[in-house]
DNA sequence: CATGAATGAGACTTCATTCAT
DNA sequence: AATGAATGAAGTCTCATTCAT
């Protein structure tokens, strides 16, 4: 009974008060929750708003729809992730290209370690919805820190950095993430990564000219 | 998507008559089609019935429930994938580790990009439900087929083969995917598929003893 | 978290078994009955499936959203006024021009009066939502029948029939509105009917040539 | 929209200080804006206190409810509105009864046409609430004023003046309103005016003895 | 007094599934 | 066996109103 209302996919207002910021993490952190013990199939606004301890009406002030929320989530993320990731590499710059890429492949492995659950939360948020803008720009910055990386190699230079900072990011991503999506054993510290560690350095070793 | 516990997930009768085999397969390809035109959050078995042609009780006919739908199309997607690639791999059994890995990826990307779109789907579908079993058991398939082949290796041994062959499958699958759900130019015989060749091998190679 | 569905306004299947006629048919009845029970206020959907003794659901099924219900609802009724209108003006051609006006007040009023509570109920709707596009038809349609039967009067041309029409029309429309707007008493037969009939044969004796 | 049944519809304060009555003045205004561009099903509180550049809660200073605040726009545009009418109506007083009754034709549509939107979006208010009261007594003030007027005509006596003053006003307001819903171009000056007058003088004369 | 964050009942709509025909 | 009408629980979102700051 409502004429068509242009919901856009951006968070509705941002928090004057100090309570309203108070209010909006605890939405975060309860979308993470729900995600998580409940599945996506179960994650439910009102579950959300719950778990979050406000009510459902309060999430719509701040969220023009469910999907602007899980947007939202999702970005806050990534952001994190990839300033752990571009800090990271930045401080590697200079060293041998397999030595800066064995520590970019352990920054990634160690952010995602350290809220495990969030990783595959996000994930599965991920599906949800079109994050393909979302996505694309997280995983621009990320090529462009790794390929700004190996071009300070101390030991040769790599041929093509961008094709290759582009394939690795997406093996060490594609790769971590179809770990995380089974249920097995911590990765960090494990055979899996050591193995992670080897390909990430031979693949850039042999990119080496 | 609410899971009734007490129904089983196994299609209700095998397709015996020439007619109900054409109707089951009007609804796998219905199902996929639904969900690239309409996508997971409107993928819905009255959608999937019209586009097969048949009506809703018909389609409840031969699945019990939309889950045992999905998995079904799951199910075979996945076994088609792994008898290729098992095929594959055993095909150059006895040639040189790089070689025969080359090979398995080749084949890999052959596959997926016969029907890219069906890939999408099938990713989609995959997080709809619980997917564990199935996925792990073809995981399983297409880890042993290459450690099998690694073991065979003409020019030395791979140490740790059943280590090497499970990252090397999830770095072949995880990379893969994560181009599939951007948009990408097609792989096949693009840069991409180039630099992930490279990688493999040189994996492989660092793996020989 | 359904990816904004284009829905139209029109209903959405029509009923091909018996038992779906007779279903639509209880929703259209339902509608009117609790808008003059309930108020337009109060008029919901749940409501309407209840008074007509079927779920939300099924109501779903033929029209695609409230709106479209209520506009279907509305478009039923001005056809009916339509026909009546249409059908008593031709009944008369030929007449003397203020005769002829007469028997189109009556004929309007006698319509109006068959169904007191759904002329009121429908004057609800109309506003509830835009029938700019049904109204304006209806208007159509009820100037043209009665320019056509003024053009035929017996004695003596109308001069500017269209305007006439078009005036004498929204004349009868509004000026009956307003009273059954009011509580009032029932306006066929009364003081009230006398009052416009004058006036309206006033005006067209007014308009004659 | 759902009334509290314990609380009062009258504004909670008179406007005491200059201040207050600025405040009052802006939400007036801003409640017809907010009719006027977000429709009546948009019309909410906390928009029309955006609009008015006030928040909800000095809203609900000056307003016990929603209702409160729509009946009292609507009243003060009744009262000037009758103010109006009734200036027009003993300015001719004496005069023949067609021209009085066409004085106060032009007086009813040229306050109408003043602010047109504002005539909309006050039919519009009308529906969303109980005005009745409101309706009634301004129509009693509309058919006092014009059955006083024709009561003084200077060319004959009218028959039964009170019934045909509640005739001519409905059938003023009624013809007036069924144009105003439309999206026609203004009816002041137009032929729409020329056969408004025309009815209503004919009518007048009719019932002249 | 003003502010605007919070509330929560209630409205709309969808869709997996059943079952009479 | 096939059909498609019917069901109704459950999810999303809105908005009048209150109240701590």
């Amino acid at each position: 009974m409502k004429p068509r209302p242009e919901t856009p996919l951006i968070p509705r207002k941002s928090p004057r008060q100090a309570r309203a910021a108070v209010t909006v993490e605890a939405i975060f952190e309860a979308t993470l929750q729900v995600l998580l013990s409940a599945g996506p199939a179960r994650l439910n606004t009102t579950l959300i708003a719950e778990r979050a301890g406000v009510s459902v009406g309060t999430l719509y002030q701040y969220f023009p729809n469910k999907q602007a929320l899980l947007l939202a989530v999702l970005e806050r993320y990534l952001d994190q992730l990839m300033e752990r990731l571009e800090a990271a590499c930045a401080a590697v710059h200079g060293g041998a290209a397999e030595a800066m890429t064995e520590a970019a492949v352990q920054a990634y492995l160690q952010v995602k370690a350290e809220r495990p659950e969030a990783s595959r939360a996000l994930y599965l948020i991920a599906m949800e919805l079109d994050t393909r803008g979302l996505v694309e720009a997280a995983i621009g910055r990320a090529e462009r820190a790794i390929a700004a990386m190996l071009a300070t190699a101390g030991n040769g230079r790599v041929a093509d950095a961008p094709a290759v900072a582009r394939l690795l990011f997406a093996a060490i991503h594609g790769t971590v993430r179809s770990f995380y999506e089974r249920d097995l054993p911590p990765l960090l510290g494990g055979e899996v990564e050591r193995q992670l560690v080897m390909m990430c350095r031979a693949y850039v070793a042999a990119a080496l000219q």
